[in-house]
RNA sequence: CGGGGUGUCGUAUACCGGUAGUACGCUUGCUUUGGGAGCAAGAUGACCGAGUUCGAUUCUCGGCACCCCGACCA
C-alpha cells in the first residue's frame, strides 16, 4: 500500500477529549474514528488489524471443533420475554419498527441459537455441538469509556457449546482454556494474560475470565505469585488463596477482562426446552455453555499494552503491515530504488505500506513510530551510500544496513 | 443513573460584552529533505434554543454532545 493512497493520515495531536492511550494513539494513527461515545469506525489501518485478530480467533475457534455462522443483530422480543432477559437486562437496546413491533440489538446471542439449535439437536447422537460467530453486539453502557476498551458497538467473538452432561462441559471447558491462551499468546499479550476465577453469577460457583494486566484495566484482580493464576477482586472475599494451587500470596494488579467462559448449563436450554433423547428414549436438558472474547477490546489491549513513548508497537501477527518502506529524499535514483523493493516486497507477498509521500524524513520517522509496524526499511542516498537499506524493528533503537537483495530474506523470516 | 467538568476553523489552543487570533493540517508558488522544514499568498470556525443587553462567541437559564469519578457491565 502506497502511504500517499491510504485513506486517513496521521495527526499530530490527539483529541483533547481522548484519556485514554489506546484511543489517542489509535485516532493519531489513523486506525479509528469516534463517531460517537463508544462507537468508532475501523479506518483501514485498524480493520487491518482487527481482521488479523479475526482470523487468529477463527483459526482456534476451528481448531476447537467450532462451526461458525452469523446470526442477526436484529431479534425478535418474544424471544427475549422467554428468558426474561427483556425486562431484566439494563443494557439491552430496543428499537421499535413502524407497526409498533419491538426488536432488541443483540448483546449476545443465547435467545437466538438455542431456538437455533432446538431445530436440529434431538438426539445424544447430535451433541456434542460447538457454534460461534464473530460479529457486532450492542450494548447500552451507561457510561461509556477507555475508547475501544468498552463501547456500545464493539465486534464480538460468541462460542456456544451443547452438551450431554456437566462432564463433557467441563472437558470442553478445558479446550477452550488452550484455545483462549493460545490466542492471547498469538497476538503478544500471553505474558501479561491471566486466566482468572470470577463470579460464576447465578449458573455455576465460579466463572473464568482472561485478564490481562495494565494500568487501563477496570477490574482488580490478585495474581498467584506461585502458579499462573488469578482472582477477580469481586470473589477475593470468599477466595482468599489461589484456587489452583493454594498458595496465599496474591499480588494485587489493575486488569482487562479480554475473554471470558462461563458454565451455562441449563440457563437457557430450559427457557426453551431444548433437550435431547439420550440412549434410553428419555428427554434431557441440553447443558451449554459460552466463550467471549471482544475484538476491538483485544485490539485496544495490546496498544495499552505494548506501546511505548513514541507510538503503538504491534505484534508481527497482528500488525497491519509487515515492513513499513520508508523513502527519503527527493534523489530520483533513491526513488528508483525504493520502488523497486517495494515492487520485490509485494511480489513475496510481504504486506508493505510503502511511504511514497514528498513529506520531511522527521516526520516519516515518527509517523513510522506511531504506526507501529514492526520492520522500518529505510531507503535514501545516505543507505544507499552505505550498501544498500537501514533496516529495524519497531523494538530496536539501532538500524543496520542491509543490502537491497537481502532484504526480502530478513523480513520473510 | 448520581457527582464533576468541557463545548471556538479539520486538529490543538488564545483572547474578548463591540470586526475572533495563533500553530499544525489544507490550497498555490518557490526553496528545503536523516527525527514532525522555511518564506509568501490564500480558504476554513464560536454546539442548539431562549433570556439579559444598544450589541452575546463571551453573562444567565434550558437542551444536546463529549470527557472524568462512582455504580453497573465483555
Amino acid at each position: 500500500m502506497r502511504q500517499t493512497k491510504l485513506f486517513t493520515k496521521t495527526r499530530r495531536e490527539a483529541p483533547a477529549d481522548e484519556v485514554a492511550k489506546n484511543a489517542k494513539l489509535l485516532i493519531r494513527g489513523g486506525f479509528i474514528d469516534k463517531l460517537q461515545s463508544g462507537v468508532y469506525t475501523y479506518l483501514p489501518l485498524g480493520l487491518r488489524v482487527l481482521k488479523k485478530i479475526e482470523n487468529i480467533i477463527r483459526e482456534e475457534m476451528d481448531k476447537a471443533g467450532g462451526q461458525e455462522l452469523l446470526m442477526p443483530s436484529f431479534q425478535p422480543k418474544e424471544n427475549w420475554q422467554t428468558t426474561g432477559r427483556w425486562d431484566s437486562m439494563d443494557d439491552l437496546y430496543k428499537v421499535k419498527d413502524s407497526s409498533g413491533r419491538e426488536n432488541a440489538l443483540g448483546p449476545t446471542h443465547e435467545e437466538v441459537i438455542v431456538p437455533l439449535a432446538k431445530q436440529f439437536i434431538s438426539s445424544y447422537r447430535d451433541l456434542p455441538l460447538y457454534l460461534y460467530q464473530i460479529q457486532n453486539k450492542f450494548r447500552m453502557e451507561l457510561r461509556a469509556k477507555s475508547g475501544i476498551l468498552r463501547g456500545r458497538e464493539f465486534m464480538m467473538k460468541d462460542l456456544y457449546s451443547f452438551h450431554q452432561s456437566e462432564k463433557d462441559l467441563g472437558r470442553y471447558y478445558e479446550i477452550m482454556k488452550t484455545a483462549y491462551e493460545n490466542i492471547f499468546d498469538k497476538v503478544g499479550i500471553g505474558g501479561k494474560t491471566y486466566l482468572t476465577f470470577a463470579s460464576g453469577g447465578s449458573f455455576s460457583k465460579y466463572s473464568h475470565e482472561f485478564q490481562t494486566v495494565t494500568g487501563a484495566g477496570e477490574d482488580t484482580i490478585y495474581i498467584c505469585q506461585k502458579c499462573k493464576v488469578a482472582v477477580n477482586k469481586e470473589i477475593i472475599s470468599e477466595q482468599k488463596t489461589c484456587p489452583s494451587c493454594g498458595n496465599a500470596d496474591l499480588k494485587e494488579e489493575k486488569a482487562i477482562e479480554v475473554g471470558n467462559i462461563f458454565e451455562l448449563k441449563t440457563r437457557f436450554s430450559e427457557p426453551f426446552n431444548l433437550t435431547f433423547k439420550d440412549k434410553d428414549g428419555k428427554n434431557q436438558p441440553v447443558i451449554m455453555g459460552c466463550y467471549g472474547i471482544g475484538l476491538g477490546r483485544l485490539m485496544g489491549t495490546i496498544v495499552e499494552v505494548m506501546a511505548d513513548e513514541k507510538g503503538i508497537v504491534w505484534t508481527e501477527s497482528v500488525a497491519p503491515f509487515k515492513v513499513h518502506l520508508l523513502s527519503l529524499g527527493k534523489d530520483e535514483e533513491t526513488k528508483k530504488k525504493a520502488d523497486e523493493l517495494y515492487a520485490e516486497l509485494e511480489k513475496n507477498g510481504i504486506e508493505t505500506l510503502y511511504d511514497d509521500r514528498d513529506a520531511s524524513a522527521g516526520e516519516k520517522f515518527a509517523d513510522a513510530d506511531l504506526i507501529g509496524i514492526p520492520w522500518r526499511i529505510v531507503v535514501s542516498e545516505k543507505s544507499i551510500a552505505a550498501g544498500g537499506v537501514e533496516i529495524k524493528r519497531r523494538t530496536e533503537k539501532e538500524s543496520k544496513i542491509v543490502s537491497l537483495d537481502g532484504v526480502v530474506s530478513i523480513v520473510s523470516n
